[in-house]
DNA sequence: CTACCGATCCCCT
DNA sequence: GGGGATCGGTAGA
């Protein structure tokens, strides 16, 4: 039997998949484990929810106005991440695709825990004491909630896979595919069919016109419980 | 349960 | 100087 019936054998097949259109890599990367490596644990997860994101001709897109020094990893080769920070406490980690020089990523929303949940935990802690976002509550208390949290939200949302993975500025850019990565993309170890992929509207981008708002470039796995907005 | 709203900082129509 | 590919605490039904 094929060590792999999901269709994407090997990590060639996967770097091609990258290199090609957006929404189809997008779909391809459902399922996928994403690795943060960092010499001590390593931290590992399941793929569930992503979205596509394109050019100047996507009104959500960072690219809609071209390239500058903030998504110029965007404009790079395919298989590199790009990351962003968003209302300044937030990190959100993008794959990117398509041919060098083409804007286009797409952004992992949601992921299952698979190895090391309590170093997720802890590392959403971390970002818990760096935004100050424990006023009321007091430290103790954050730290009790974080180590309740349940697995399937540790890294639900695209501000917490970025927490629960750690990833910052300087994953930004950085080779996804290579196996030695601190940050990097991994095939399943799963075999089985396919899972059944659902798609949508894309969160959070209302300011962009209603065409883009209304494409269905969000996808998941049906059934996680990881995806983001099932609470 | 839903809905609102503040936090916080980098980058830019 | 304004806004954002978010999150979670709080209020109110």
């Amino acid at each position: 039997m094929k060590a792999r019936e999901r269709g994407l054998g090997s990590p060639p097949i996967l770097a091609g998949l990258l290199a090609g259109p957006v929404l189809p890599a997008a779909r391809g990367l459902l399922g996928l484990l994403l690795v943060r490596d960092d010499g001590v644990t390593l931290r590992s997860g399941r793929i569930v929810e992503v979205e596509a994101y394109g050019g100047p001709d996507d009104g959500a897109s960072h690219a809609r106005h071209g390239r500058t020094p903030r998504n110029a990893s965007m404009f790079g080769p395919s298989g590199h991440g790009y990351v962003y920070g968003v209302y300044g406490m937030h990190m959100c980690l993008n794959v990117v695709c398509g041919a060098d020089g083409v804007a286009s990523a797409v952004l992992i929303r949601a992921v299952e825990p698979l190895t090391s949940l309590d170093a997720m935990r802890e590392a959403r802690l971390v970002r818990a004491i760096a935004t100050r976002r424990i006023d009321r509550a007091t430290p103790a208390r954050a730290a009790a909630r974080t180590a309740e949290l349940p697995a399937d939200r540790v890294a639900s949302g695209p501000g917490n896979v970025g927490a629960a993975f750690s990833v910052q500025r300087s994953d930004d850019g950085s080779d996804l595919l290579d196996p030695a990565g601190a940050l990097r993309l991994e095939m399943s170890p799963r075999v089985g069919p396919a899972p059944a992929v659902a798609a949508g509207p894309r969160i959070g981008v209302g300011f962009s016109g209603a065409e883009s708002a209304a494409r269905p470039w969000r996808f998941w796995i049906t059934g996680s419980a990881a995806r983001s907005g099932s609470r």
